[in-house]
DNA sequence: AACAAAGACTTGTAAATACAAGCCAAAGGT
DNA sequence: ACCTTTGGCTTGTATTTACAAGTCTTTGTT
């Protein structure tokens, strides 16, 4: 019995459509994104339904909405910096940044990650481990390992992470979501896996984040490890 | 004729008496909220008015909905860790936190502040300037160098900064408070001056933090440099 | 005792409808 | 030419209804 592959539901789909039409400027920003009305009407949906999709924009900062006028586009929201729960995909837009699978996705045992304990569910079902690196124009900036329970994510392992979000994936495919989570923020110096990584010497200061997210699925948590060479680019944020 | 106080509407009346319940702990942490059904009886409003009230609580992490289950109590949002607007003090717990004044409050000029470009009131009235050093258990964990405009604030130069939070003062005596910002995180080697701060050995990675809070009183802009020792201390927080 | 099914809860999604409130331009009067 | 008003658009709020989907207990069967 194969995992029966869910359709997002339309309110969903709907946000989807515009935050990638806005991503990719078919929606240009400081034009208004046509009324409720109108996408209602495109979408065959009610108006309630393009409401939900539109929230959630506005939420995220792709669009401001104001009375009597209507939905104001304000573009690809920049600078969530660390505290994106999408990734560091997004938090430093994804312009220039390529992404090198260096350990492609497989299960493994866990008994524990990086630093936070696991329920026993999470220990028995093993998790999916894969590494990734991260460059700005062409230079390494992230290094980082991502664990998650491997549970329930159907070819989830044979999915290309390459320049894909693995938020964009779980949100798209399995309709997880992260809606928050705990870290904690570290300086080291890059040992020798570093190094070759992002081609320094020794000594080399590096930033190492170790993250666990919640998820809108209960009990499932992304744990993921990021280290940063901030030598050029520096971790910015806003709050 | 005197500002007619506009009635809050229905979903937002029910968000701010759910939002004081919860912090008051009428409703505690990992219990259940009422059911969406019982809440719109309650109040007297329909299961959708309720809803609105709850996806708000929920987006700002007051509680976690469970389709089938209910809505768990998460506690007040313990702001975004070193990202918290009421500062390291808060960030690392007042525990056993010491404050040693290494360089005392006076006013000096400034042309940027940490990267970060000054106004052009800014520069006219110079900043007050000052230097901390804090200590966990007797050993120095952070070293933080703070910029803010000079303007309006009595008696400021003579106030005793020792063990007691920046924010707290500008709270309280001059009703100022951070109610946002943006900052970059990087990794660096201790310099000397750090060296002696931290009592490290050269080489030491630590992490610094540049940030620009903005304050509810417009224009004024809150200007800090924190270096931390995360040897011993990694910093940590919750989003 | 162990397992399976049913039922009663919960939240999630969607439609159809109604009116309020804000913005803006066009029409009309001065 | 200027100002005011009107009407038509926009988003904001709320109700009512319906069903889907997840959780958990209770019941019934094996």
């Amino acid at each position: 019995m194969t995992e029966k592959e869910k359709e997002l539901p339309p309110y969903k789909q709907i946000y989807e459509i515009l935050r990638q039409h806005i991503h990719d400027e078919v929606y240009r920003e400081g034009e208004l994104l046509p009324s409720e009305h109108e996408l209602s009407t495109i979408h065959k949906v009610t108006r309630p339904t393009v409401r939900k999709a539109l929230d959630r924009l506005q939420n995220e900062g792709y669009i401001a909405k104001q009375q009597g006028k209507g939905s104001i586009i304000k573009g690809v929201p920049k600078g969530i910096g660390i505290l994106s729960l999408r990734g560091t995909t997004s938090a430093v837009g994804q312009s220039n940044l390529e992404t090198r699978i260096v350990c492609p996705p497989e299960a493994r045992a866990w008994s524990e990650a990086f630093g936070f304990p696991l329920t026993k569910t999470e220990q028995e079902v093993g998790c999916i481990y894969f590494e990734r690196l991260r460059m700005m124009n062409g230079k390494p900036v992230f290094f980082d390992i991502t664990m998650l329970p491997n549970i329930n994510l159907p070819r989830f392992t044979r999915r290309n992470l390459e320049n894909k979000s693995l938020f964009d994936i779980l949100r798209k495919n399995f309709q997880i979501e992260a809606i928050g989570g705990e870290q904690n923020i570290l300086a080291i110096t890059a040992d020798e896996k570093l190094q070759q990584h992002f081609q320094v010497t020794p000594g080399h200061p590096v930033v190492q984040l170790n993250r666990k997210l919640e998820t809108t699925r209960f009990g499932f948590h992304i744990y993921s490890q990021v280290f940063c060479n901030t030598a050029e680019f520096s971790l910015y944020g806003t709050f």
